[in-house]
DNA sequence: CTTTCATATGAATCTCTATTCATATGATAC
DNA sequence: GTATCATATGAATAGAGATTCATATGAAAG
């Protein structure tokens, strides 16, 4: 903590247009969500249509019961929702930030660096 | 797996639109490296000006250990990159998708719902 | 060359979390 | 009602990863 070269100066001009730690917070907890594999998968299975659990546990070759967990973190999340259909629950997008954040995410894999 | 509805149409459909799993886990992965709030805080620091470890350390109130483990995996990541200039080192924004994508994700947080 | 400063790194710890297993709930069919 | 299908959920396990501590490296100053 206590260094020997002085950047107060530095120090001081960032911390004045850092957003507040409850929003660095909040955003590091909504990449999170993007930051699992099965839940890349789960999202983007939902891009075209609406899908119920065991179609998404099929498509996916996973169990259902750990489609089932990450949807409840994705809804809970409020980037899906769902409907009920007879026995079935049908899960969609519920955010159109999905697309685009997943789709900056894909430029940036598949862009040509430059 | 063996499920007794069917729904293997909607499965090929959506199959045939999904990137490969290599893209899909790289995808997982590079979100995974936003998905924490010390990287997002190091990220967000690096957005006006470039500083130097120790720089970071104070400013984030956190160890110089914790920080430099950070910065290597930015780093190896190729989303920071440093230079020497004496005896520090001074990291900076190696790439302008991070801004964009923190952007993407400070819209969804901050963004009225409608 | 020795000391000090700035940073990097390896190992250990601790926390978080994704998956699995078993089971519960909820809805339809019979 | 009972049986079956679709999904949800709690507990346990296992694996990943963030931080700390101690120490190593690398550069400049003396």
């Amino acid at each position: 903590m206590a260094h020997k070269h002085d950047h107060s100066q530095a120090i001081e001009e960032v911390s004045s247009l850092m957003p507040s730690d409850e929003l660095l917070c909040d955003l590091g907890d909504l990449f999170k969500l993007f930051g699992d594999t099965t839940r890349i998968k789960i999202l983007y299975s939902l891009f075209e249509s609406e899908l119920c659990v065991c179609a998404i546990a099929e498509l996916l070759k996973m169990e259902q019961s750990a489609i089932s967990h990450q949807l409840k973190i994705l809804k809970d999340a409020k980037l899906v929702a769902c409907r009920r259909s007879g026995r079935t629950n049908i899960y969609f997008l519920a955010d159109e930030h999905v697309r685009t954040i997943i789709g900056q995410g894909y430029e940036h894999l598949t862009e040509d660096r430059g």
